[in-house]
RNA sequence: GGCGCCUUGGCGGAGUGGUUACGCAGAGGUCUGCAAAACCUUUUACACCGGUUCAAUUCCGGUAGGCGCCUCCA
């Protein structure tokens, strides 16, 4: 499989390092609030990413996710929502409720969780390992202690031989004057950042001594990562996934922690980077306040899964531009998509025959998902089996493994849908009966109450066929 | 200011130096008891200006417009 690498601005091939298995590590939300669904566009990314390399690749995989449940986000929205608990038992209240529909989300929008570890930043073998990793940093001269907490020395990597820059070329106009003089923080250079925070009034705070200091406080974005990823996959790993925004400085300063006192000066072999969800042309952000969620996506009437579909319609490197025109377009393709599937249940669209290009046609989805993921190609082949399907019917032998494979690789949920029920069948016969009688009247009302039960019939030279709507 | 990306038909969105992507939607028709589906036809697609070429939407240069990162952000 070829993956696009912001390290070598190149495709890649992806060879898990150890040989057997593809170790991912995805950064996951902040967990302060609703996630929207440019948010969830990443996860999709990561979840079919991860499912290209199982189904298409065939390769082992091993997924790792983190949520971020302590920042100035979540202390302060904590502070707002729980103001009578002391800080550490409203943040756990706030973040707690924000994961559980997080996880609801990733369910609705078809991706599989129970692919994935989860690993919170305040989970106490996190803040144990991140306090070991800073206190290794500082021995090693990577680390130094300001007033207001614990800061990476970029001079200092950069003195070890090490680069820093390895994902954005950084020129000297990002060094302005007018950062310099705005940041509040008291460090030594603009680009250092800020390994451990020591503790702010009203905020939790977790002990750490480090060289004699009392540094009780809480930890830095960046070195969370770092250190979880290291805990659950080992280091270097094979794939670091996530939104453009964090190449910088997120990923590139998770790189120095992670290398600084590594001979191996990579962190993840391959760094993949999706682009962003736009609403009317901009980047949905929650700062601008042109964000949707998936509760409004929704109470829209939209199914979940239309938006997953609307992701894989186009490719992850490429910005989508978000309208709800768009999204009925995907919702009708996954409308489609469905009738085909339920045409497995319906004698009347049986034909042996039909499958002769399904091995052709999953060679070609497989290719195209491996190339880069390029899931728009896929899609293609797919829109391709479900017109083959309408005009020609389905092999009733050869569709459920091929559903389920289309499941494994897209996560729609194509392969498990049910018959439709007795007393519908019912009425399908009945309808047949008025029909071959000519009762056009009884034919029509018949047609109309499954209608009005979301039943559509087109009638074939083998039967009626139904679908619903 | 620095770095990078984008501009395709009514909407969305691939792709290619010469031949219909595809999805969704609209119009007309065939078929049908009526529908549906399918099929056929249809609405002069590739921002603009130059250049290279027998030939450019596709390569090169420029112009305009848009977007992203450089600060918390998927």
């Amino acid at each position: 499989m070829k993956l696009y690498n912001t390290l070598t601005r190149k495709l890649d091939d992806v060879a898990p390092l150890d040989g057997r298995t593809v170790r991912i590590y995805s950064c996951g939300p902040t967990v302060y609030d609703h996630v929207h669904i440019g948010n969830l566009s990443a996860y999709i990314f990561a979840d079919t990413l991860r499912r290209a390399l199982k189904v298409a690749g065939n390769l082992e995989t091993q997924h790792a996710m983190n949520y971020t449940d302590v920042d100035d986000k979540t202390i302060r929205r904590s502070h707002e929502r729980f103001p009578d608990d002391d800080p550490a038992a409203a943040l756990v209240k706030l973040t707690d409720e924000c994961i559980s529909i997080f996880n609801e989300d990733m369910v609705r929008i078809g991706n599989d969780a129970s692919a994935l570890t989860f690993v919170r930043a305040t989970d106490p073998k996190t803040i144990w390992g991140m306090q070991d990793l800073i206190t290794k940093l500082h021995a090693g001269g990577f680390a130094y202690i300001a007033d207001d907490g614990v800061y990476f020395s970029i001079e200092a990597y950069k003195k070890a031989g090490k680069t820093y820059g390895q994902l954005l070329e950084l020129s000297s106009a990002n060094t302005s004057e007018a950062r310099i003089q705005n940041d509040e923080y008291d460090k030594e250079s603009v680009h250092d950042f800020a390994l451990w925070k020591t503790q702010k009034d009203g905020e939790p705070s977790w002990d750490f001594t480090l060289d004699g200091h009392d540094l009780k406080g809480r930890p830095g974005w960046h070195i969370e990562c770092s250190v979880m990823s290291r805990q659950i996959l080992g280091q270097p790993f094979d794939i670091h996934t996530g939104g453009v925004d964090l190449i910088f400085p997120h990923h590139e300063n998770e790189i120095a922690q992670s290398t600084a006192l590594e001979d191996n000066p990579v962190m993840a072999t391959i760094f993949a980077h999706n682009e962003h969800v736009l609403v009317d042309g901009k980047k949905m952000a929650k700062s601008a306040k042109n964000f949707y969620t998936l509760q409004d996506v929704i109470a829209k009437g939209f199914d979940p899964l239309a938006f997953r579909v609307k992701m894989l319609q186009s490719h992850y490197r490429s910005q989508v531009n978000f309208t709800w025109e768009s999204l009925e377009a995907a919702q009708n393709l996954l409308q489609n998509l469905r009738a085909w599937a339920d045409l497995k249940h319906q004698k009347a669209a049986h034909n042996a025959a039909a499958s002769a290009g399904y091995k052709e046609a999953i060679q070609k989805v497989f290719d195209a998902v491996q190339d880069d993921l390029d899931t728009p190609s896929a899609f293609v082949q797919l829109a391709k089996l479900v017109a083959d399907g309408e005009t020609s019917g389905v092999d009733p032998d050869k569709i459920q493994p091929l559903l389920n494979i289309l499941d494994r690789l897209f996560g729609l949920s194509l392969a498990e849908r049910p018959d439709i029920a007795h007393e519908q069948k019912d009425l399908l016969a009945e309808r047949e009966a008025a029909r071959g009688s000519k009762d056009w009247t009884r034919s029509d009302e018949l047609r109309g109450t499954l209608g009005k039960q979301g039943i559509g019939v087109r009638d074939t030279d083998g039967g009626p066929v139904w679908f619903r709507q």
